[in-house]
DNA sequence: TCCATATTTCATGTATAATAGAATTGATTA
DNA sequence: TAATCAATTCTATTATACATGAAATATGGA
């Protein structure tokens, strides 16, 4: 990934409706979410929703295909991969015990 | 790590001069670097640079101490394993599939 | 075709964050 | 003590991001 790819997820997701918005959508997983049911877990208005999913599709961290009237939208786990990748890739400067404690840390309860 | 730390640590990556202090100091690891140092790597100015550290400090990201005429600054690697830990930590919703791959990409260059 | 629903787009006032000049603090040296 | 160097803090101007009301677009059903 580069920079300013790196610049636009982490600003995509610097914000409170944004972060919450992307961690519904991973927790949906596969299936996804339509807007109208993001915006009524979240308690947020219509257009503000759209406007921030937007930003996120922008980031490329959120997908969206039509469903009739609704319009559902994914994780896009590929960014977020490369996200984490950019953010660790120069992570030890050849010194293994700075990096490798964070890299343990990772884990994924499923 | 709870939300808002994770914001404000997010907030302070999604900034390119301290995207890129950030990036340095992880380079430099465990030896850090003095302000000076910082601002003559990347061409900015002391008190631009200030404020920015000081911004990635209030987010935990960087520590630093007083060394004679100059300061030291080492990047903090608990704050960002615990960043990488809360984006991660509902990556799957009982799905593996989904997530991990992304753990997968995850590697240090040691 | 006409209406209702789901979502997006547009326009705007407001709040927040940005840089940079100038002044200040703290430490070293003469 | 005076001068110098390193870094920070203060202040003001400018730019950007924000939520929201209103209008527009797209789909499905009567």
């Amino acid at each position: 990934m580069e920079k300013n790819r790196a610049l636009e997820s982490l600003s995509a997701l610097a914000h409170e409706i944004r972060l919450d918005v992307f961690r519904l959508l991973i927790q949906a997983g596969l299936q996804g979410m339509t807007a109208g049911q993001i915006a009524a877990a979240l308690g947020i208005r219509a257009n503000t929703l759209s406007n921030n999913l937007n930003i996120l599709a922008g980031a490329g961290l959120v997908r969206s295909t039509r469903e009739g009237r609704s319009i559902r939208y994914f994780p896009e786990m590929e960014a977020m991969r490369g996200l984490l990748a950019f953010l660790m890739q120069d992570c030890c400067g050849g010194r293994a015990e700075l990096c490798q404690p964070v890299l343990d840390q990772i884990a994924c309860n499923c």
